[in-house]
DNA sequence: GCTTGAATTGAACGTGCGTTCAGATACTCT
DNA sequence: AGAGTATCTGAACGCACGTTCAATTCAAGC
């Protein structure tokens, strides 16, 4: 039935979504044409279609196993708030870090989906916000935090780390661990702890 | 020379120019024709041409006027480094909240520009991110601010105000001054004034 | 060596793109 | 009324789009 390991199609189909989040994170997905992916995979336009049934679907697929992926990298920690959050920063800072096409991309391309993929993408991305809501009631429930909102809080800071995706460049003047612990140090303060 | 005032070229043009906004804002610069334009104002595509040497410099010109009109609406005021950054963070917020598309357009189609055109805005935006440094830096300076990095601070300021953008709708449960007075909370905390 | 079927090609489909321009229209000025 | 011109139409240009599909290729398993 399967073809022998490393078959055409088991490495086609990693290098279409490949391309594909190469191009759409640079160009945008509405500028990008199904034969400049299948040029840069090697491949005639046809073929594509092999490995998903159009292009909505392409993006789609790309920005749901992003937030997927995003949502199962996190478990909260049982820790006090102040810690849960500290983590929570460092992290969201170093996942996003790693992965700059596909925050890019989540990001900017939301209004390309079709509106029931939309509301997928839009259900996990708030379920990730709710995770932060949630250390930030937690620390103002027992008087960790000082806020005004948490809500407002939530997004201000979701806000502001994904922020440092547009200007983080590898090899610049400050480490990763550096950029973590002055967004750590902005975030403490403001939430009044 | 001129026609009447209120000759069809006063009316068309700026007509071509909201049309264009609101249709890029809303499905993004390469997801919408020119067709499309024309058929908002109520002209022939090909009318458009009179007012627009192309599809390109259409939204070149909204993205260089609009951040012309932020660097012209900002004039840091005679004061304390506080006051500065007070007056600073209620104005771009206001001002952002005035102008929703515009923003996501100065923001989103960054990458659909032409590399000149790109280094026009981008030299803008710098612009406007030196003066609220500079502000920053000035209270460094005299001790009213506590900052790990003042580069990084304005980056992080102003991502977490231009996030309310992605949210604020009018008539929600919060009123502008509200919103306004809990990030202004959030960041003179976050600057450890 | 032959069969099988997964993987891919290459051409074609209809559609819409940005842009141009000759001609029609309609308003202003004399 | 007639001339002049700003404004706009409508058709056309060549090209690229997303998608389909019959035909071809080629490795695997018998």
């Amino acid at each position: 039935m399967a073809r022998k390991q490393g078959s055409h199609a088991d490495i086609t189909g990693p290098k279409v979504r490949k391309a594909a989040l190469r191009l759409f994170a640079r160009h945008g997905f509405a500028a990008v044409s199904m034969r400049q992916i299948a040029g840069e995979v090697g491949v005639q336009a046809g073929a594509l279609y092999l490995y998903t049934p159009d292009k909505q679907t392409l993006l789609f697929d790309l920005m749901r196993d992003h937030m997927e992926d995003l949502l199962a990298s996190w478990q909260t920690p049982q820790a006090p708030p102040l810690d849960q959050l500290e983590a929570f920063c460092r992290h969201h800072i170093g996942y996003h870090l790693d992965r700059p096409e596909l925050v890019f991309i989540a990001y900017m391309e939301l209004r390309n989906l079709e509106p029931e993929n939309f509301a997928v993408i839009e259900a996990l991305r708030r379920a990730y916000e709710d995770r932060l809501e949630a250390i930030l009631k937690a620390g103002q429930a027992n008087g960790d935090f000082d806020l005004p909102d948490s809500k407002l809080a939530t997004l201000a800071i979701i806000a502001m780390l994904t922020g440092v995706n547009t200007w983080y460049r590898e090899g610049g003047r400050l480490a990763r661990g550096d950029v973590e612990g002055i967004y750590w140090d902005m975030v403490r303060k403001s939430v009044g702890a």
